[in-house]
DNA sequence: CAAATGAATATTGTATGCAAAGTATGCCGA
DNA sequence: TCGGCATACTTTGCATACAATATTCATTTG
């Protein structure tokens, strides 16, 4: 989806995109998940300034779709907007990420609470089958696995909190990174104390297991991006 | 600020706007400001549809701030966003509201039992000093206090908490109304309880504490909108 | 008479143009 | 050599223009 030119003279700070035949959306939501990328993998850095002009070449759209697109994610709290002296991907530090997911561990908390009180026999059945498809899997399809377990549980929190968690979720550097290592093995020891609190119809329990697992979970996230040199080592300017 | 034009036929759903003099930031976050005046108040209805010609004539300014700000309202949960059909009004139920009080009220909860673990005795005594600068005051100055008092203990909590803080409180119609009635008497109760836990140090019942103060407000705020009329007797469609 | 079809209209999404604010460059004086 | 200042260039923000989709409304047809 992303091809990469490879080295023309390094001028080019954006990677081209070929526009994908059958636009979904808008054009500004397709700059959004491109721009998302290139934060969350860390090609753009932390700091550095996004200059529209230039994305505009990259990926031969207009600059309104992508001041929308900045928009956006200025309220992702992914990039920062200064009025007349444009947008610089925001400075995350590790404090930041653990901070971020001890936020998502009790907003999910509250959802995991509801859920053990209100889950029926399907959507628990459902949700066992996906932790014990859990086991042995590449990275890739854990993510989606990862992403169904959550799904099913937050589909029992109210439309505020799901809207929430949906934000939470994808505005930080973290589905990319957290299966790496052997993160998976923890993850589905926590997993299973989630499923079996659910199952009890603790509440409580639940929402500390959730809790916990989404601290631990920050905790993960942060290590391995700092060991991918995620965090600016305060070298690069803005410019 | 808003100058309404009282009755010029009735065609105009919107009111009329001087622009400010001068000009603080973009003038797409003086839409922002004006639209979400506009959901908070009523004016615009739950569902109804904003369209975007109408604002920019009503404004003066061209759509393309309108069209900014129209994309921050919607990830403030507060316009709905459609590809090819606009915006509207998100419908918000009561229990959308009392959901909203009550995310606020963990992540909140979150700062406060973090204040009670860090608070300086400078910053607790300005605490005090809000606090009983609150008796006996009218709403306006209430609206003040009450901001202050959060404030203070957001301070407490890390730069990604008081960024979440500041998203919650400003994308529901809470502030507005939170006061009417006598609600001052029970928040100021609620506040004496949280300052109580903080000044003991007890993050545990601080947490507790404003938890339930954000719980109950929620109550009251759904309650207050509802006889107000806030939410939609399901009679007008988005058109 | 209702449903369906098509043209006319309205509204959105994107591109382009232009003025103002910001940034960099080079010159001059100390 | 370094700092201040004027100038040229860059980039942003807003306005306008145009193209594509959605909506409306009249007309037709079963």
């Amino acid at each position: 989806m992303l091809r990469t030119r490879a080295s023309d003279g390094g001028n080019e700070r954006y990677p081209i995109r070929v526009p994908s035949s059958r636009r979904r959306g808008s054009l500004a939501q397709e700059v959004v998940d491109y721009l998302r990328d290139l934060i969350l993998t860390g090609t753009l850095r932390s700091g550095e300034k996004v200059d529209q002009e230039a994305v505009s070449v990259a990926l031969g759209v207009s600059r309104s779709p992508i001041r929308e697109a900045l928009v956006v994610l200025s309220r992702e709290g992914l990039i920062e907007l200064t009025p007349r002296r444009g947008a610089s991907v925001v400075r995350m530090t590790r404090e930041d990420i653990v901070d971020h997911y001890a936020l998502f561990g009790v907003v999910a908390g509250c959802a995991a609470a509801q859920a053990a009180e209100s889950l029926d026999a399907e959507r628990l059945a459902e949700l066992r089958s996906v932790h014990e498809r859990f086991i042995g899997q590449d990275v890739e399809h854990l993510q989606q696995l990862n992403h169904d377990f959550h799904r099913i549980i937050n589909l029992a929190a109210p439309r505020r909190t799901r809207w929430l968690l949906g934000h939470l979720e994808r505005s930080v550097p973290a589905n990319y990174f957290e299966f790496a290592d052997g993160w998976n093995q923890v993850a589905v020891g926590h997993h299973l104390a989630i499923l079996e609190a659910i199952a009890d119809g603790d509440g409580d329990r639940a929402r500390r297991a959730m809790e916990d697992h989404l601290l631990e979970s920050g905790r993960a996230a942060a290590a391995e991006l700092d060991a991918r040199g995620f965090f600016d080592a305060d070298a690069p300017g803005s410019r």
